[in-house]
DNA sequence: TGAAATGCGGATAATAACTATCCGCTTTGT
DNA sequence: ACAAAGCGGATAGTTATTATCCGCATTTCA
């Protein structure tokens, strides 16, 4: 079971994109030359990201991304969301129907118990990516990255913003 | 991002050997018309369980598995892992490397920040399965169960089992 | 006003992962 | 010796992911 490929891409682009001053915006072309990334694809987890209301878009020549709301109301959740989906990771078949002990009409009145750990892990984890958002995210790469490199990159993308 | 349906069956399965007094053991074949699933097929997440230590396995006719520790000392974590590996559900590709602004022969001194926090929710969905072990699976199940229907599954478990 | 750049949605492949089955082999109880 | 069981490898079928392409609508700018 892994991650698509598109949540770390989404997610980096929009460590990027909270970069911008407000209404300023990024183009998917830009982002996906920044990251290295196939321009197209990487359109689909952007637009991904529109549909949820993560990011906001511009259409039109000189268009683009820039965040929805205020870096420190997004969360890793909001963008994992976006792109993964909000369906748990586990899905229960009920193969506790197919018991050749249990009466055919029986209906249950609670969900499986297996189902039901597996759901509370679910839980546990959207909780633990509902407690990152983008602020701190940026805060922790401030503190990780060069002067030098936050520098160059902030011009790179602002070079490139409209 | 799903979890395999062999995930679902190795956790029912576990559910049932645990009903087992201890040296006894039941056949994939049994398990697999419990459930109502291939065998063939039951039987390659029954191998993952084996090589994984979570259940032993008894060679021969009137072979089977039974659990390789006491209920209390598997947790859904065990099982999970056996199935689905131990590898975490994100893989970090480094994007961050493509960076233009990066000089090529920068070395990193710590992981990716996005990585970072993706780890630690994947370290929160682990550590909630971890939490949960089969004897407290079978005391939810006693629990929601009606007393004809685990009445009825014991003995048609130990009428197959040897 | 028209050309160019941009995002959007759908269509289409290529690749990988998951699901499923089959077969030969070894082991073991009767 | 034989039958039933687990194991490992091989092989398909199906689904999901990754990737690309195209036409269309929107918007900027000359």
């Amino acid at each position: 079971m892994q991650l698509k490929s598109q949540v770390e891409w989404a997610l980096h682009c929009c460590a990027i994109l909270g970069m911008l001053p407000p209404d300023r915006h990024l183009s998917a072309k830009a982002l996906a030359e920044f990251h290295g990334v196939p321009k197209e694809y990487l359109s689909k987890a952007l637009q991904s990201l529109s549909q949820a209301g993560v990011v906001h878009t511009t259409a039109g020549v000189a268009g683009g991304y820039r965040l929805a709301r205020p870096a420190g109301e997004l969360s890793f959740l909001d963008v994992v969301e976006a792109v993964e989906g909000r369906r748990s990771t586990f899905q229960c078949a009920n193969i506790r129907a197919n018991n050749p002990c249990r009466p055919a009409d029986q209906c249950d009145d609670k969900p499986c118990a297996v189902a039901r750990v597996m759901w509370d892990a679910d839980a546990a984890w959207r909780a633990s990516l509902a407690g990152v958002n983008l602020a701190g995210l940026a805060a922790t790469l401030n503190d990780d990255l060069s002067r030098e490199l936050l520098a160059a990159s902030e011009k790179w993308v602002l070079d490139r913003a409209r």
